[in-house]
DNA sequence: CAAGATCCTGATCGTTTGATTAGGATCGTC
DNA sequence: GACGATCCTAATCAAACGATCAGGATCTTG
């Protein structure tokens, strides 16, 4: 993916660099504003570039979109494999009681995943049908296979699958999609490492028991 | 609110019908496209008119917006005000219960409560200065009472109110919000009423135990 | 049935959108 | 040190946006 300075290719050096900050800043506008709301023109202002350049690196505001969804998918995959790694020889219970909690770090740390799901899930699209087949599916068929090896253990409530699936996807990235909120309502900072925490302990709580 | 037939104000008939006809049309696609993707031209065509006619009706498309929302918390505040007056003198654990599980019926009937609510308050706005001060604040000052009520008899998991909040908002609405993307991935029709009822079981076995 | 308020539409305004174009700046290479 | 590929920008395009305006249709009232 990462087009490095293999053979023969030059690339210069702050091409890529400028490439990151372009999809960082589209990540966070199309979270935020929605695809429809985030425009090109602020895209570009954030990553600190003129316009057209968006147009130079990506052929139109879709594939940018897609380029800034892959790069956010990407890093979610590497966290959760790379928890799963080294949890090798751990019990079952164990190592999904673990996931689950890196799930919910993740969603603290990059909210960005489940506000770009709930803006495209929401409505039947073309942009649905791509984030569905390409990451989603993997991730669902995954957790709810391993979800179930536990229910049948008697460690996990015995719901249906795909409930619990809903519930834990819920749950847990709720508190932070909603962070703005959350610091006017109830006047705490759903960044702050201690709530992160104190909700990974109260979601995995009620999934798992204590 | 509602202008009926009252002394002198002559209100054709029609006019209050399309005014409902506009204001579900905006919902709908305010919820599903966000403000700036749903266009009034859209609405419009939905509700069966001319575009002109939404700045008739309303003097802006923020005007029609917080309209469209204000009917929405209406009907929920409704919901949720009449199951409590028909529950006088039942212990206060089973009120609870049977709110959240009113709450999660709305949700199924209308995923645009949270869907506007995930998509304004997500971002620092004047959208969601209007939303939180004038609808979700009472609604979460009364739920996290009550439920701290519970929690100091131990009815209710021992964790901070704030997380409890946001637990029972996400795990609730997500299924009916994601419909379509729940649909796709596993092959179940969250509006279907005996998935309703199980998704309520679920939530409601997870907060306030079996 | 004339007069006026009410409800609604066709045509059009100025802006803003994503995208294109032509060209400038900067690098590695021979 | 000229050359060509790469990276980036200023100027501009057609299309779509929210909003406005003048006027037509329909009902109520005197």
């Amino acid at each position: 993916m990462a087009q490095m300075a293999a053979a023969g290719r030059t690339v210069r050096p702050s091409a890529d660099a400028t490439r990151e900050r372009i999809l960082a800043a589209a990540l966070d506008l199309f979270s935020e504003l929605s695809f429809d709301g985030a425009t090109t023109r602020e895209i570009a202002a954030r990553a600190g570039v003129t316009q057209p350049l968006l147009n130079y690196h990506f052929s139109s505001k879709d594939e940018l979109w897609r380029a800034a969804v892959d790069g956010l998918f990407e890093a979610l995959n590497r966290a959760l494999s790379e928890r799963e790694l080294g949890l090798r020889g751990v019990d079952e219970l164990t190592v999904a009681r673990l996931l689950v909690r890196e799930f919910i770090y993740f969603s603290a740390a990059n909210p960005q995943l489940h506000r770009v799901i709930t803006q495209e899930c929401k409505t039947d699209g073309p942009r649905m049908d791509w984030l569905v087949e390409r990451h989603i599916r993997p991730l669902y068929e995954t957790t709810t296979e391993r979800l179930a090896r536990l229910a049948r253990n008697g460690h996990v409530p015995d719901i249906p699958m795909a409930h619990l699936y809903y519930i834990i996807t819920g749950a847990g990235p709720t508190m932070f999609v909603l962070a703005p909120e959350c610091r006017r309502l109830a006047g705490i900072d759903p960044q702050a490492p201690e709530v992160v925490e104190a909700h990974a302990d109260a979601v995995t709580a009620l999934i798992f028991g204590r």
